[in-house]
DNA sequence: CTTCGCTAGGTTTTT
DNA sequence: CCTAGCGAAG
């Protein structure tokens, strides 16, 4: 194996086969080339075959490119290997041992929802109303007393008072409950396989002698359940390679426990350990960036990343008097870098939460500019695909309780909560499951007026379904039930928004009959990996679009260009983190990991205001903007900012701090002059229009009449200046004022648009207020409006039935 | 049993 | 601001 284009600390790393290895792999410095490089070199050097080797990753798409690397390495397939996320291949483990476990094969995966309608039952049956004990609480205890390894047992005695003692309860009746509905939690997958080997050694041993070569991928991640899960397997052959950065740690929140890796080399006498410190992605100005803030870290092992990539651009900085300005900002740095030539796949916007991605979503649409959002509500945890599955889930494991309650009533059939509970009762002292209850009419007559017949019905579906299943392809079986629950028609009566869930039952079939035709697996297959996908998973890098996630989603990837948005006081790092040390390394880390996702260009860009819960709030410059060294930031770009200067936003900022109790002494940046005046043109400023570029209709922040939208209606005319100018600002990149217009909407008129066929960012057409983009959609049938933005006249509000929009195509 | 209307809470991050 | 979840009424 050739092993040259590898630097000298990687090829040592991948060389050094026996023993434990740690390799401390910074941002960019290749960590996977030297883990696929690694796997390859065993087998090639004949020191390991195949079947030999247990790779965990995080990401199911980390592991798909391992997988992918390794074979283009060693020019084969890697079928024999497992390659793989922590969930997926334990849980395709447990599937093989569960009879060991007294499970059955055919368990449940339960996601965190399904989590919190078992903890919610558990609930009611203690009694305990949710007013004094949150749901959501008490699953993350749950969950985060399985990361510790903690049974009911060892949980409930690890602590005491009222609320623990609660805790336990729920904590004790949940395991039951989950065992009785044959599932297992996401937390169950790493913890299972350790009971199992604690109580079937004779079962660790068949993997402990299979698995000679262990390999785990983001090992800062790890919890204490992986740790010793990999510890068990691992520790007959002592061949245990793991690879991670300890300043790339961001899920502690979720159990993970840097001691792992930064104490490796005493779990693991006699460890070797590499780093990789050069980086080949980023820019000299970029590290710098990132190294400045993550460096005032106590806990982590010193290191610097070096670069032979030059010095690059210096960072700008990206002011916006809003959330909404901050979008329109980025959007013109996008709309320069297509113009020289950049495709928008280059570009991604990260931000710290979901919630933010909202505004940029707005003026993305506004601007005509492709994007794609990774993350948000998942395409398999959307309420129509979790009924569609649940029904799935149900025929695959009958004793899933969950599946079962909610399908039974789904669509309505006239089986509500007091039937159930009845029947459940009546079928708990008849002493049988509900499926076979609602299968037994005897029993059933025990139950008052048509309840009996509508579950003799539901039974009889269940039994036509697992028929079918039994006999059939899982898309014949999803085929009738759609036919059978009139599950379609059920979504047309919602109107409007049973549109967009049509077309993802649809997208359901498609992927379920893709399935189908390229794996042998079956039904439960499919409901696994429905189970175990992520986010990330999804993401698409083939399209060329704007890519808009999370940091913690864009761990692992990179992109030419990076814009990390929403940089305030607060929001990153995140309140509650700012008065714990351990929370704040971690936002550290965090930013850090934003900001190494960029190779070439990286934007760091805040708002002076943004709206939270609809409330206006001011907001800080994040403290870490301070602490990156002055000569690395590009300020001059900061501020096109609407006039007013510090009007508004400060004064808010002030306010609102006081008012949310949160003052300083908690850590919270107050208000004061001086750090103020760093950010703000001092005086208003008269809008500096941006340079003129070709391609644009000069002028941009001149408010010629025809672009002027319509006059605000009366009562705040003191706002009406500040209105206009924002308008214009928001607009100024807009595909309409383009000198070259995007289409010629004559030629290519379509049909007038059924009001449910218009979407946010659709281009339309008005008999008489001409083209616009379709900005919003409220309300249902006839009653729906829609929100347009005219190229002649502004955003105007119409009914949609009657506005005789044609969509442009 | 369903539907409507109100309120409270939510925005950390996810396999 | 928006939504989900709950209570009251039909």
């Amino acid at each position: 194996m050739n092993l040259d284009g590898l630097n000298p600390s990687q090829q040592d790393a991948v060389r050094a086969t026996a023993g434990p290895v740690l390799i401390l792999a910074g941002a960019g410095s290749g960590k996977t080339r030297v883990l696929t490089h690694r796997i390859a070199w065993l087998l090639e050097q004949r020191q390991a075959r195949p079947w030999e080797i247990l790779a965990l990753t995080f990401t199911n798409k980390a592991a798909k490119e391992m997988a992918e690397r390794i074979s283009l390495l060693v020019g084969g397939s890697v079928r024999d290997m497992w390659v793989g996320t922590f969930h997926s291949l334990f849980a395709r483990m447990l599937r093989r041992e569960a009879e060991h476990l007294g499970y059955g094969r055919n368990f449940t995966i339960y996601d965190s929802d399904d989590q919190l309608k078992v903890v919610h039952d558990c609930m009611e049956r203690l009694s305990l109303k949710s007013g004094q004990l949150n749901p959501k609480r008490v699953r993350a205890a749950i969950s985060s007393a399985k990361n510790a390894m903690l049974d009911p047992e060892t949980f409930a005695a690890s602590d005491s008072g009222f609320i623990h003692e609660r805790l336990s309860e729920i904590y004790r009746d949940y395991a039951i409950q989950l065992r009785q509905a044959n599932a297992m939690d996401f937390d169950d997958l790493l913890l299972k396989p350790i009971d199992l080997f604690r109580d079937h050694p004779d079962r660790l041993a068949v993997y402990q002698d299979r698995f000679r070569f262990v390999l785990i991928d983001e090992y800062q991640d790890t919890n204490q359940a992986q740790f010793e899960v990999a510890r068990l397997l691992a520790q007959a052959h002592n061949n245990i390679c793991v690879v991670g950065d300890d300043d790339q740690s961001i899920y502690g929140w979720r159990g993970a426990d840097l001691r792992n890796i930064l104490d490796f080399e005493t779990s693991w006498p006699g460890a070797q350990v590499f780093k990789l410190e050069q980086n080949y992605r980023s820019t000299e100005t970029i590290l710098e960036a990132a190294h400045a803030v993550v460096s005032r870290n106590q806990g982590r092992h010193p290191k610097k990343l070096w670069t032979q990539n030059g010095r690059g651009e210096p960072i700008p900085l990206l002011v916006g008097e809003d959330e909404a300005l901050e979008a329109a900002l980025v959007c013109r740095r996008i709309l320069e870098h297509r113009e020289q030539g950049g495709a928008l796949r280059d570009v991604a916007l990260l931000y710290r939460t979901n919630a933010q991605s909202r505004a940029l979503e707005e003026a993305f649409m506004r601007h005509g500019l492709r994007y794609q959002i990774v993350g948000g509500t998942r395409f398999y945890e959307r309420r129509e695909i979790k009924d569609l599955l649940a029904y799935l889930r149900l025929l695959a494991n009958p004793q899933d309780t969950v599946s079962l309650l909610r399908v039974i009533n789904t669509p309505r059939r006239g089986i509500g909560d007091a039937t159930v509970a009845q029947a459940r009762a009546l079928f708990q002292r008849a002493g049988t499951n509900f499926l076979e209850g609602v299968q037994r009419p005897e029993l059933l007559a025990e139950l008052g007026r048509g309840a009996p017949q509508r579950l003799a019905e539901f039974g009889k579906l269940i039994r036509d379904l697992t028929d079918l299943m039994a006999a059939g392809k899982p898309t014949e079986v999803l085929e009738l039930l759609l036919e059978q629950t009139r599950y379609i028609e059920h979504l047309e009566a919602e109107g409007l928004e049973g549109k967009p869930r049509i077309e993802n039952v649809r997208e359901l079939q498609a992927a379920l009959q893709h399935y189908e035709e390229n794996s042998e697996l079956g039904l439960a297959g499919f409901l696994e990996e429905v189970a175990l996908v992520s986010d990330v998973d999804g993401w698409d890098d083939k399209e060329d679009h704007v890519t808009l996630m999370t940091v913690h989603s864009a761990k692992g990837l990179e992109f030419p260009v990076v814009f990390v948005t929403g940089l305030e006081e607060g929001l990153f790092p995140l309140a509650g983190a700012l008065d714990d040390p351990a929370q704040l390394e971690e936002e550290r880390r965090l930013f850090y990991v934003a900001c190494t996702r960029a190779m070439r260009r990286l934007f760091l860009c805040f708002a002076r205001v943004r709206r939270r819960y609809g409330q206006a709030g001011g907001a800080m410059p994040s403290s870490f903007l301070d602490i990156i060294p002055e000569e690395l930031l590009d300020r001059s770009a900061a501020g096109r900012l609407l006039g007013g200067g510090l009007r508004g936003g400060y004064r808010e900022a002030q306010s609102s701090f006081d008012e949310g109790g949160r003052q300083a002494g908690r850590g919270m940046r107050r208000y004061d002059a001086e750090a103020a005046s760093q950010w703000k043109p001092a005086v208003r400023v008269a809008p500096t229009p941006p340079p003129v570029r070709p391609g644009f209709a000069g002028g941009e922040l001149e408010l010629d009449p025809e672009h002027t939208p319509p006059p605000p209606r009366p009562g705040k005319p003191a706002k009406l200046g500040a209105d206009r100018e924002r308008d214009a600002l928001l607009n100024q990149y807009s595909p309409f004022r383009k000198a070259e217009p995007v289409r010629d909407p004559s030629s290519q008129l379509a049909e007038i648009a059924d009001p449910s066929d218009l979407y946010p960012g659709a281009l339309v057409l008005h008999e008489t207020l001409g083209k616009g983009v379709v900005i919003h959609l409220t309300g249902f049938g006839g009653e729906s409006r829609v929100s347009v933005r005219f190229e002649s006249v502004g955003v105007k509000k119409l009914i949609a039935r009657m506005a005789k929009l044609r969509l442009v195509r």
